[in-house]
RNA sequence: GCCGAUGUAGCUCAGUGGUAGAGCGCUUCCUUGGUAAGGAAGAGGUCACGGGUUCAACUCCCGUCAUUGGCUCCA
C-alpha cells in the first residue's frame, strides 16, 4: 500500500538525451538542474516543458519531457532579457514617478520597453546612464520575480489604479484565466514569463539607446518612448558586444562609401537620389555586366524603356490608384490635361512590349530584362543611405510564360539568385515567402483564384528546390505573392535583395495574350524578379560584407604601380596603361603622390598588389610583384601579371560555380 | 510623415557669451632608392541656413533644411 502511494508522487522526467530520471511530483527545473550538476543549477535560466517555455521554479506535476536552457540557448537568453525589461521598468518607475509602461519584449539583441512618461515630460539620451545605474543598484538587491495567477476583474482593478490605460487596454483583450503578474522588488508587471529567478545574474548592463515607436505599431496612435537595453551576465560579455558593435559600424557602407568615393549624396541634387562617383560606377558596372551575363546564359533579352509613361499606363496597371498619391506627382505638359509619372517601377513598360505583335505559345517564355531606373517618393524618415533611396536602378526582368512553364520558370530564377550569392560570398540569407492577408482583401487586386494560384506555384517551386522558407501572412505585393531574399547589413538590419513576383493580375489589366496550339487566345503569366533587387541596395550590402576583402574582381582598384624613382615613371605609365587596358584598374604611386600612406590607412589598403618597378624589372620589360599579405611572387612579364590576375578571378568563379 | 539626437576645415572631432582649434588629408620644399616612408613650412572655415535675445551669438531661444537612431511605410 505503501510502496504504492509513493510511486504516484513520483514523476518521470525525459531528459533530451533521452535518459528518464524520476523526481518527487512538483519538482522544478532548479531542482532537477541541481540533480544533474551544481554547474548547470548555477547557470539554467528557463526551462522547456513538453515544448512550452516556462520559470526553472514551475514545479512540474506530471511525467514530462524537458530541456534546460542556458545563455547560450536563445529561450536562455530571452528569458534573461525579458526579465532585464521588468528591471529596466522598474528602474524607470523608481527614477521617474508616474512613467505609465506599454510593452516591454525581449529581442534578438537585448529588449526594449515602451513607455509613456507623461504630458510633457521626455526622456532624452542625457537620462540613459542615471538609468543604467539604477538598474545595476536594483540587480544587485537580487530581488525575486515572483510568478502570481490573477483574475481579470483583479488585473484590471490594478492597472486601473495604477492610471495606467495601455496594460488596462492590453488585459482587456485577455482571457479571464490566462493572465499572471510577475512582481520584482518595487515593480508589479502584466507578463506571461517565463523569467529568471531573481535579478542576481544581471551582471552587466548597457541602456542603448531610446526612440519614438507608436504604440501597437499604428500610425495614428499616440507615440510612446521605446528603451533599448541590453544585459549580460558577465561584464566582459558586454564589452565584447560592445566593441563588436563598434566595429560593425565601421563596415557601414556609408562609411566605406565615402571613404572609397563610391557614391555620395547633395542637398541640391535632392534627398535619397545617390551619385555615383567614378569608382562606385565601375563597381556597378562589372555588377551590370556580370549579372548581364548570366542572364543572357538563361535566356534573357536586354530592352530599354523610358522613364516616364502617361498617368494612364500607371492607372491601368493599377499602381496609379494604389500609390498615385504618394509618389512624385505627374508631370504635365504644354498640352493641355497630358500628364506623364516617373516611373515607379519597370512593368508597365514590360508589359507593352511584350503586347507589340502577338504571341504563340512557341514563343514563351519571353523574358525581358532591363537595367530600369525607377523613382519613388519614401518618406522622407525612411532614407537610409544607399539601402532606401528615391531613386535607384532595378536589375529588373519580366518573365513572360504559359502556366505549364511557370513553376519551371521560377525554379530557373532561384537558380540564378543562388548562383549570384554564392558568387558574392552571401551565404547569411533569409528566403521569405510573402503571401497575401485573406483579412485584408481590399488591399489587394485579383481574383482570389489567381492568388491562391500563384501562392501555391511559390511553395511549390520552393519545395523543389529544397529552399528553407519563411512565410509572412500580409507582406505580398498588392498585385502577387512573392519570394524575397533578405540578407543582413553591418548593423543587423534586414534588407530585401533579390525577389521573385508571381503575378496574374497585370496580364489581366493589360490584355496580354498568346495564341495556344489549340488556336484559342490564352492569358500568359508574368514573373517578375530582381536577384539584386535595386543596384544601390545590393552594393551598399556588397560593401558591408566584403569591406577590406574585396573579391579581386570586384575591387575598384587592383593594383598600385610603385617605381623606385621617378626616372622610372614613364616605364610605370606604361605598365598602368597596359593594366588598364586588359580590365585590370590600377594607381600609379609617382612618389610624389606619396599614397603609401593612404594606402597604409585607409581605402588603398584593400588594393591586393603592389607592383614595384625599377631598373632590372625596366631592363626585362617585367615587373616585381607584391601580394598584400603573402610577400614578393617574384619578378614577371607584364602579360604575365594580367593572366595571372585572370586566372585568380578564374579559380575564383570558378569555384563559385561548383 | 512621427518621436529623439546631431550639424565647427576635404575627413574625424575638440571648444568657449567677447568675431576659431587638433589629428589626418591637401600645397610647396627637403630627405628617402627595391620601398605600403620621414621632416619643415603653408593654404583651407559667413562655426548648416533664417530669425530673435544681447553692447556682443559658433555658443542662449525659435524656425527651416540636412544627417542620424527608431516607429510607420516599402509597387
Amino acid at each position: 500500500m505503501f510502496f504504492k502511494q509513493k510511486l504516484s508522487s513520483m514523476i518521470k522526467i525525459t531528459l533530451p538525451d533521452q535518459s528518464v530520471r524520476e523526481f518527487p511530483k512538483g519538482t522544478t527545473g532548479l531542482e532537477i538542474a541541481q540533480n544533474i550538476s551544481p554547474r548547470l543549477a548555477k547557470e539554467v535560466l528557463a526551462i522547456t516543458v513538453n515544448d512550452q517555455l516556462f520559470d526553472i521554479q514551475k514545479p512540474i506535476n506530471e511525467d514530462a519531457a524537458i530541456k534546460l536552457h542556458k545563455w547560450e540557448d536563445p529561450e536562455g537568453k530571452h528569458a534573461f532579457w525579458h526579465s532585464s525589461a521588468h528591471l529596466l521598468a522598474e528602474a524607470l518607475e523608481a527614477l521617474f514617478p508616474g512613467m505609465k509602461f506599454g510593452i516591454g519584449p525581449a529581442i534578438e539583441n537585448g529588449f526594449y520597453y515602451d513607455v509613456d512618461p507623461g504630458d510633457g515630460k521626455v526622456l532624452t539620451e542625457a537620462d540613459l546612464p542615471k538609468i543604467e545605474k539604477k538598474m545595476l543598484e536594483l540587480a544587485r538587491e537580487k530581488s525575486p520575480y515572483l510568478r502570481r495567477e490573477v483574475s481579470k476583474t483583479e488585473a484590471l482593478a490594478f492597472f486601473e489604479k495604477k492610471q495606467d490605460p495601455y496594460k488596462v487596454e492590453l488585459i482587456s483583450e485577455l482571457e479571464d484565466g490566462t493572465i499572471s503578474f510577475y512582481e520584482q522588488g518595487q515593480f508589479t508587471d502584466l507578463c506571461r514569463g517565463p523569467h529568471l529567478p531573481s535579478t542576481a545574474p544581471i551582471k552587466a548592463i548597457k541602456i542603448l539607446s531610446i526612440a519614438g515607436a507608436y504604440w501597437r505599431g499604428d500610425e495614428k496612435r499616440k507615440q510612446l518612448t521605446r528603451v533599448y537595453g541590453i544585459t549580460f551576465p558577465k561584464q566582459k560579455m558586454l564589452e565584447e558586444y560592445l566593441v563588436q558593435l563598434e566595429e560593425a559600424q565601421k563596415r557601414d557602407h556609408r562609411k566605406l562609401g565615402k571613404e572609397l568615393e563610391l557614391f555620395a549624396f547633395s542637398q541640391r541634387v535632392g534627398l535619397g537620389l545617390p551619385l555615383w562617383l567614378p569608382k562606385g560606377a565601375k563597381l556597378r558596372e562589372r555588377l551590370e555586366n556580370f549579372l548581364k551575363r548570366v542572364q543572357q546564359k538563361h535566356g534573357y533579352e536586354q530592352v530599354i524603356t523610358p522613364h516616364i509613361g502617361q498617368k494612364a499606363l500607371y492607372e491601368t496597371s493599377g499602381h496609379y490608384a494604389k500609390y498615385g498619391a504618394d509618389s512624385f506627382q505627374p508631370i504635365s505638359t504644354p498640352t493641355e490635361g497630358e500628364e506623364f509619372l516617373l516611373k515607379p517601377m519597370n512593368c508597365p513598360h514590360h508589359c507593352e512590349i511584350y503586347s507589340v505583335k502577338p504571341r504563340s505559345y512557341r514563343d514563351l517564355p519571353i523574358r525581358l530584362a532591363e537595367f530600369g531606373t525607377v523613382y519613388r517618393y519614401e518618406q522622407s524618415g525612411e532614407l537610409h543611405g544607399l539601402t532606401r533611396v528615391r531613386g535607384f536602378t532595378q536589375d529588373d526582368a519580366h518573365i513572360f510564360c504559359r502556366p505549364d512553364q511557370l513553376k519551371e520558370e521560377f525554379k530557373k530564377v532561384i537558380d540564378i539568385i543562388f548562383y549570384i550569392f554564392k558568387a558574392l560570398d552571401f551565404q547569411d540569407y533569409i528566403a521569405q515567402i510573402s503571401l497575401r492577408d485573406p483579412k485584408n482583401n481590399e488591399k489587394y487586386i485579383g481574383s482570389d483564384e489567381n492568388w491562391q494560384k500563384a501562392e501555391a506555384a511559390i511553395m511549390e517551386a520552393c519545395e523543389e528546390k529544397g529552399l528553407k522558407t519563411t512565410v509572412e501572412i500580409g507582406e505580398a505585393a498588392f498585385y502577387g505573392p512573392k519570394l524575397d531574399f533578405m540578407v543582413r547589413d553591418a548593423i543587423g538590419r534586414k534588407w530585401q535583395l533579390g525577389t521573385i513576383q508571381v503575378d496574374y493580375n497585370l496580364p489581366e489589366r493589360f490584355e496580354l495574350e498568346y495564341t495556344g496550339e489549340d488556336n484559342q487566345k490564352h492569358r500568359p503569366i508574368m514573373i517578375h524578379r530582381a536577384p539584386f533587387g535595386s543596384m544601390e541596395r545590393f552594393v551598399a550590402v556588397l560593401i558591408e560584407h566584403t569591406a577590406g576583402k574585396f573579391p579581386l574582381w570586384l575591387t575598384p582598384e587592383q593594383v598600385v604601380v610603385m617605381p623606385i624613382s621617378e626616372k622610372y615613371n614613364e616605364y610605370a605609365k606604361n605598365v598602368l596603361e597596359f593594366l588598364n587596358n586588359s580590365d585590370i584598374r590600377g594607381i600609379l604611386d609617382d612618389r610624389n603622390e606619396k599614397i603609401g600612406k593612404k594606402i597604409r590607412d585607409n581605402e588603398l589598403k584593400r588594393i591586393p598588389f603592389l607592383l614595384i618597378v625599377g631598373e632590372k624589372e625596366v631592363e626585362n620589360n617585367e615587373v616585381s610583384v607584391r601580394k598584400q599579405g603573402h610577400g614578393d611572387q617574384g619578378s614577371m612579364t607584364l602579360s604575365d601579371f594580367a593572366s595571372f590576375i585572370h586566372t585568380e578571378e578564374k579559380k575564383l568563379l570558378e569555384e563559385i560555380e561548383k
